[in-house]
Formats: structure tokens, C-alpha cells, sequence
DNA sequence: CGTCTCCTTGATTGAAATCAACTTAGGTGG
DNA sequence: CCACCTAAGTTGATTTCAATCAAGGAGACG
């Protein structure tokens, strides 16, 4: 697979809505929580995304230089914000005004397209999780996230071995280990077997996440 | 933005090449730098996708489950093994045989698949520097990273600020700071400013990456 | 019944966070 | 132009949390 094209600028044939916007430092291109109705490319400067975390820090996700596009949400809103590192200009191009979005039956391509930004909202999670989170948090997060994907949601049933979930959250083994047990002394998860977990409380383990 | 059909079978209407394939616990699917001919989905079972790192820890970059794609990349290789992690079966799609790739001239929703799988990627090498590296390892990525994105490429100029670039990698201002001065000390890079860097030594910077 | 792998637990070490103080750079207004 | 003021950056002392080192337990399989 190479893709071509890759920033360039002259060859990009999804025409823009609105005027170049400018933006001062600081200065806020949309907030967390807003309508994802466009997508965004940077022309000047450098733009950064990033969101609050309930302990009041703050995680940055990515920096964003010119010609490069920011802003593919899966669901209605934007998950995170977007403000100006530094004095920067951006173009946004509203999705009711691409010919993508004309179809109502959605091409190969199309649905090619929503599972890639799908893996990329999955990636910016897995570095949100890696970024500010202490190992029972990580372990709370990777539990939550499972559970998610789980028909029954407090039963989660772990296909992979400890080092695998060791080597998904940048942790060992042993803290791996320890931080299970500690979930379970705190009466929050039930041990079933080692790969068999019953969440007892799972209000409380995604208060432990962000 | 919202995006339809995500997970769907029956709606997806790119073919399918190659039978649906079986893997046993821990076969590899495909390895890091096998040329990257073809996307995949997880019929059943559960995949990983993984690499090796320089320090011979492993980073699992994500768990792929039923009705997820996984195998996308920018340039002409894997970056990263897939593995199955139980019994699972895939079915592979190749990019020669999709009528995406048919034709000549890129359309824009080509151009928008080829940006995201770029943000994909960004994204992903996000994580393997949050994943497992020391702090001074995960500054020096982020001063070869800017370097990358500059146009002399051992003079790097932070738009940013120390605390961007803490919440960026997942440190605090300090130990950025810390660190920055550790590799001026070590004599890798030169202060003109607090905010303009000169590298001296690119390679040693690179070296300490995986 | 032994052996292997996976998992857990304990003791110690080490790296980064925290707490705290100080320095530098940049901007504003007198 | 200089003096001040503030935000940004650096440095030091201490604490904390996870890694490391080490050992033991549990289950699967021949």
C-alpha cells in the first residue's frame, strides 16, 4: 500500500467551505464537545489537539503542521479541542459540502474510510491511555475498554496473557499482576480464573479513567 | 461527523481475495516488514498488532477484535507484525483488486483515506513513545520528530511550549526540562535559545529511539 | 508425576513526580 | 531606553510509584 499525494496542496480536489481563518496563540479552532461538522487543514503554523483530564491535567494528542488535516471524528461531536500553538491560519471543509457524503449508499471506499479514522480514534485512545494514567488507571481503562466490547458488560473474559496487557499498557508484568489483585481487594473486580473477571463496580472503574 | 456502518458484514461490498485463513494462538499473520499488499479483517477470534523494540520488549499497538480491519500503512511495508492471540480466522483484502485503487487519478475521498491513514500512523508512533521509552528517550524522539518536520534539519525550533511538550510525551515541565539539559550536557544538542535547538548530534539522537 | 508456562507475591532499587525556590526572557509602560 | 512585571524555564531536595530481582504457586499436558 503507498499512498501518494500525502500534504500536498495543488492536488487536493475537496473544495473549501468558509474563508482561511486566522488564529492567535492560544486561541481556541474548536472546543471538545462541539458538532464535528468539518475537517480541518492547517495552511500556516502549527495547530495542537488536545484534551482536559479529570485530574485537571492536560493531554495533548498530537501537534499538527501545514498541510497537514485534523478534525475525523467517528460520532456527532469532537473529542477533543484544537487551539493555535502559535499564530497559525486553518481552512475547514463541512462534510454536507463534500460529493463524499452526496451518496446515500456508501461506496467500498466509504466504508473503507469510516473504519480507518474508526482505528485512528483507537489509537489516540490507547496514547491517551499511555500518556497520564497511573498502572491501576491503565488497568481500570483496559478493563472498561473490554467490558465495552463485551455482550455482557460485567463479564469480561481476557483472551490474552498478562504480558500482553503489560505490553499494551507500557507496564510489567508484575504491576500488571499487582494491579489486578488490587482492583480485586478493593472489591471492584471478582476473579472468576485468571482470564475470567466479573466487574463488580464499573461505575467505579471508569471513574478512575479520565 | 457520523459515520455508518461501522463493524457491518453484510453492508461492506469489497471483495474479499484469498480464503478466509485459520491461525492458532500466537501465529503470525503477517511480519513487520513484509510488504503491505493487503488490509484484513478479524472474521473471529482475537489479533494483535505488534513490533519489536530495540531494548527487546514488545509493543502491542492494539487488539483487533470480530469485524475489525487492521493492516493499513503509508508506505510499501508492514510496520508492525499482526499476530493472532487465540484461534481466530481473517479474511484479507488486496489493494490491486479493489476498485479504489483502479483509478489513475486519485479522487477526493482518496486523498481524505490517504490523510488519515497518515494521522493513523501519527498516531500510532504516538503511542510507541508514550508506550515504553525513558524520558530523555522520549525527548530525543520528539527533537529527531521536529527535526524530521524542518527544513534544516539539526536546527529545530519549538513553537511550543516546555508544558506542550510534557503533555505531549507524558511528563511533567521539569523533567522535560531535566532532560533537555541532560542531552545539552551529554553534548547532543546546543541551546541558542530556550526555544531554538541545534543538533549536534542527530544520530546519537536517533540512536537513543528505538 | 514431572515439567512447562502463566500468574502472583515479596523485597529492593531506581527514575520521574512532587514540592519548592530561583533564573531568565520577553513585553509593557513610564 | 530602562525598570519593572510576568510567564516560561531551570535547578535542587525529597517522595512516590513502578521496575527490577527473586521466589513460589497454580494449572495444563504429556
Amino acid at each position: 500500500m503507498i499512498l501518494r499525494a500525502l500534504k500536498s496542496h495543488s492536488a487536493e480536489s475537496f473544495h473549501a467551505i468558509g474563508p482561511v481563518r486566522h488564529f492567535e496563540p492560544n486561541q481556541r479552532i474548536y472546543f471538545e464537545g462541539d458538532p464535528a461538522e468539518m475537517f480541518l487543514k492547517v495552511v500556516s503554523g502549527v495547530v495542537r489537539t488536545c484534551r482536559m483530564l479529570s485530574d485537571g491535567r492536560r493531554q495533548v494528542d498530537a501537534f499538527h503542521t501545514e498541510g497537514e488535516l485534523f478534525g475525523f471524528e467517528i460520532g456527532p461531536a469532537y473529542s477533543m479541542s484544537a487551539e493555535a500553538v502559535c499564530s497559525s491560519t486553518v481552512v475547514s471543509y463541512h462534510w454536507r459540502n463534500l460529493e463524499v457524503r452526496e451518496t446515500t449508499e456508501r461506496s467500498p471506499s466509504e466504508q473503507l474510510f469510516s473504519h480507518v479514522v474508526f482505528s485512528l480514534m483507537r489509537a489516540q485512545e490507547h496514547a491517551r491511555l499511555l500518556g497520564s494514567l497511573s498502572a491501576i488507571e491503565k488497568i481500570a481503562a483496559f478493563l472498561v475498554e473490554w467490558s465495552d466490547r463485551s455482550a455482557d458488560k460485567s463479564l469480561v473474559t481476557l483472551v490474552m496473557t498478562r504480558q500482553d496487557i503489560a505490553d499494551y499498557l507500557g507496564l510489567t508484568v508484575e504491576t500488571v499482576s499487582r494491579s489486578l489483585t488490587q482492583l480485586r481487594q478493593d472489591g471492584l473486580i471478582e476473579f472468576l480464573s485468571p482470564r475470567q473477571l466479573r466487574l463488580t463496580d464499573i461505575t467505579a472503574l471508569q471513574a478512575l479513567n479520565s
